[in-house]
DNA sequence: CAGTGGTCTAGACCACCAG
DNA sequence: TGGTGGTCTAGACCACTGC
């Protein structure tokens, strides 16, 4: 017979409760796993994986030898969920638009140069594009995109599908980063976003790699209001 | 003998190879767990663990009976650490500073007390401080706590360690959510910050609870040019 | 060196749900 | 209702690291 005893979410569940109830205190060592699936009653490959799990919610801190213990300083993750922007529109019900505002190569500025280690002779495709909720602005997307490491983007219609679009079906990557920030519409951007020139936009900087190569860098402008929500 | 086989990290990785080089394509179905176990040689749980860890990372779905297929959408998950301020500015090499704006217990305004869910002749403690990073304004915290369900806040001495950190150290909590955006600059926040007025500041809201209960609700405005970072 | 977590195995039962 | 993933077990070896 299997699962006489807790399954390994019970067992997850009491850890936690027993830390929130400070049972075990703040850089407490807790029993070793053998101890506790004698306690419990179960395997210690249970005891295992609600103990891993915990581990990896930040709540506790395990180390070989050292044992497990109550994380001092419960390092709070915030998990965002990046959609696509037409099923971040959809899902508000509301209706996607988009245009294609610009696309051409061209020679990327030095900054975005050197932050993509693009040789100074290459070119690559810049792209511009507005993409609308309900008919409104929602997002502006300012691109460059390495089209020597994506030769089929030259292909795509991307006055039909968005740039961001065609690059999370076709464009696997092995890494990057992503920065938030606010920044202050310049008046071009504000005509684009209908608000005025000065108004504070929340605004993602995304970077992505394949190995070595870098693939594109966006910037992302949204509108006036938008804010980012996430559970933790 | 153990260990003969792929490691589950091993096979983690080459399921990827595989994603990434299109050998399984978006949307299809992959052999099951039984068939990859005999193909790398190793027990069914270890390819189990592999393919729970591609599921979580958001390029795999998993079904029971429906076998496992690749995301059609792999959803890009950032995963932001949200440290406490001080160690924040530790970690810059910056000599953290603190300042005690204001505390006192108020009586919240109506959209305060809607999101806490506060009766209406409820006080809260509302605490302003400002944090300092080398001696310049680097993040404004403007929290309402509710000090019924932590009485031991208001035998804290607020003026030496943070409510930010002091909550950290002392308030459990079950749940919350935390909102990003971009906010202007008021004129108080803009002499405060050292800004103008009109800055385009980026500003977290945090609020958390503990079961039902309404704890704490802040807003971090950061000064200027403040980008959070994170990798994917 | 010895104790702790990390992992693997072979086998088993079960929950779920598409067909 | 049968196939698939989800989980549990008892036992084992290993890797790391504090003492």
């Amino acid at each position: 017979m299997a699962d006489q005893g807790h399954s390994w979410q019970s067992i997850h569940d009491i850890v936690r409760q027993r830390i929130q109830d400070r049972y075990w205190k703040p850089g407490e060592l807790i029993p070793g796993e053998a101890d506790l699936a004698e306690e419990f009653g179960c395997a210690r490959a249970t005891v295992n994986r609600a103990l891993r799990q915990l581990a990896e919610s930040g709540l506790l801190d395990r180390k070989r030898k050292a044992g497990t213990r109550v994380a001092l300083h419960p390092v709070r993750k915030a998990i965002l969920h990046i959609p696509i922007v037409r099923k971040e529109i959809e899902e508000r019900n509301q209706v996607y638009g988009y245009a294609l505002l610009n696309r051409k190569k061209m020679s990327p500025p030095d900054h975005v140069r050197a932050r993509m280690q693009i040789a100074s002779d290459t070119k690559l495709l810049k792209i511009e594009a507005l993409h609308l909720a309900d008919g409104k602005p929602f997002l502006l997307e300012d691109r460059w995109v390495n089209f020597h490491a994506l030769p089929d983007i030259l292909k795509a219609d991307l006055s039909v599908t968005s740039a961001n679009e065609w690059l999370v079906m076709n464009a696997p990557f092995t890494g990057g980063n992503i920065a938030f920030s606010a920044l202050s519409a310049t008046k071009r951007v504000a005509e684009l976003m209908g608000t005025q020139p000065g108004a504070a936009l929340f605004a993602i900087e995304r970077s992505t790699w394949e190995g070595e190569t870098a693939l594109t860098e966006a910037l992302m402008v949204y509108g006036e209001g938008y804010r980012m929500y996430t559970a933790i």
